[in-house]
DNA sequence: GATGAATGAGTCTTCATTCAT
DNA sequence: AATGAATGAAGACTCATTCAT
């Protein structure tokens, strides 16, 4: 038992080093590096991974998961906009947690996977099924707390769940080049409540 | 004169490829392959340009300005949202010349950036002319013609020139990561116009 | 007892997948295909035969006595074309219990001997009492049936023994190269018999 | 034009060194000790030939096309064993120019091509065209001055071109585990002239 | 000024071997 | 005695950069 103890503490070694000096240097890290910030050597990396490209991957998996829990346990009762701002919310201290240019890591993951046609992919279902995740979130909502009738459609949830996600990578990837980082996450917040407003087409007719 | 003609016309054609093939591999294109497509050799661009790194600011430094050109010509008499959507119709119209993918032109280079510490500086400085000239641009527009007296102040500009970047970016970078891609310049114009809202806040005081 | 029988079995699972495996591939094989095709881990190997040039060299061991035990019980009244036809039948049908392209069985393990000092030298001493063996039972034999007093001499016999080997090694290694593979075996067996006149020289005094 | 000439003259250092160490250590040969050998860089190995593997077929292409260039010149008019005996002479002699253990160079690369799919192709339309060239050589030959009507048919030709073809193979690849290596020349010819025994069946009828 | 052959540092990947369990 | 996870040395290949022509 304990030999597959090691092995599950080295393989999440590798994923921690991997996060941390994947959000530092993007795609390109020497894999030697990783290693050695896990405190084991690059053949590891195969005998865990199977490759580098393989490493990247699991590090994807288990970053963009991470939030995914946290999503599952939201009121149904909530409205539209408190939906949107606890998921803002969530959104952002999930990445705080890790560390300041951490912000960017999803996004460095992303354009590695513009590179690599195995990770394209792979990450292209996941973005679609964290979208649905998003989307379903968003349907059956109730859009203004003042009038409880107008709720979204299916239509409005992926609408707005493409956009919020839209802003929210945008924030994270123009982060690295921004001046004035600490309203970020205020600026953040307030452009995908503002986003609601993508609702209100349909349920006016 | 013809020599200098010469000259210019090459560093023309190595502009031009290197826009195209940035645009499909990013910033790890080959140097050759650039130098090929141009119909000369990497020494040319040596000879022209410096190095690798500094082609790559040069092209980033060409695309950014192409659109700095249609921005300077709106009319001072537009409200907020006829400002926000003719500027989110000239973003998706000038890399709509490129190809298809090519919406991701600007992140490749931005990318690229990210693992370059010369070419991160200056696009850093490069990005924030971008956005203090779109601010100046949302600044003092009537919000809502209803309410002609209601105009943005300075901070309003700047919150909705952020947002809208991020929105923009957000969508460029996920486009090849999207299957329904036919529907995205209509839901980038859509939020974009939503994040106007962003400019409510003070105005109703 | 029974711990001892698990060993030696493990041992000939060894000997025959390392045999299958490098009839096929040759002496690059990993050697932990060999293993796996055993049912066996590499740890197994270094714990049986202590290193994967000492399994080559078992293996190897193996293939060459089981020629051996054949050649002892040639009848010493067969004439010199008897003997070399029946050797050369026994050689073909020896490598043809493998499979059709394990003909270059030996050939194999003999080109990995040129890449590793060790092999070389422990191969230099079998294949020299092969050849003594074989020189042997060449000795001695009445070259003619029509002139029964003709015998060979031992440098005949060594002289032959050594053609014959020759010829067999080159039409083996040969083999995967060769268009026309059925008639392969009848040609060997005629030119090992032409050899035969390699004694005539002496005789003839 | 001088660019053309040093470009080619690094092309040859290289396959000269490649044939030395391919010669004495097979097709494992560390591309940087060819490099080195040739005075210049692994780079220059992928600038010229593109791979290594591409590199061992144009050693192996050269090498083989050597011995072509003397098989064209045979008198028309010499006897089967006179054909042969200069055959084999040439043979040996081509290789001893090279140096002493380079007898088994046409072998190791044998070898390597077994382990290499491109090679193998490539190799056995080599190994047939010069099958082919030499089978010609002996076909329509006089068998025995003493009887000048007897003349070898095309299948003689082939079947003793194998068999010869086979010999020299077969003492080449045995040469670095031999005791006696002096006397393995004259056996060599001893045994091809033994050989043309092999066309006697057919002008028996 | 442009060429393009060669450089050489940088990295991934393979695999025989070791050793704690 | 066997396991199999990890090691670490070895080696092929890439590509930005240099420089003689």
């Amino acid at each position: 038992m304990k030999r597959n103890d090691a092995r599950e503490a080295n393989r999440r070694a590798l994923l921690d080093a991997a996060a941390v000096l994947i959000a530092r240097e993007g795609g390109r890290v020497r894999l030697e590096d990783i290693a050695d910030a896990a405190g084991l050597t690059t053949g590891a990396v195969y005998s865990i991974f199977g490759s580098k490209s393989d490493l990247l991957v699991a590090v994807l998996d288990r970053e963009l998961s991470r939030l995914d829990i946290t999503i599952d346990r939201y009121d149904p009762a909530l409205s539209l906009p408190d939906v949107i701002g606890r998921y803002v919310q969530d959104w952002i201290e999930t990445y705080r947690d890790y560390s300041q240019t951490q912000v960017a890591f999803e996004l460095q993951l992303l354009l590695s996977a513009t590179e690599n046609d195995g990770l394209r992919l792979r990450l292209a279902r996941m973005l679609d099924t964290e979208l649905r995740q998003l989307a379903g979130l968003l349907e059956n909502r109730i859009i203004d707390p003042a009038r409880p009738s107008g709720r979204t459609s299916a239509e409005d949830g992926m609408a707005i769940a493409r956009a919020v996600k839209a802003v929210l990578t945008g924030f994270g990837i123009r982060e690295p080049f921004t001046a004035d980082t600490a309203s970020l996450p205020e600026l953040a917040r307030r452009s995908c409540l503002a986003l609601a407003a993508l609702a209100e087409p349909s349920p006016r007719a």
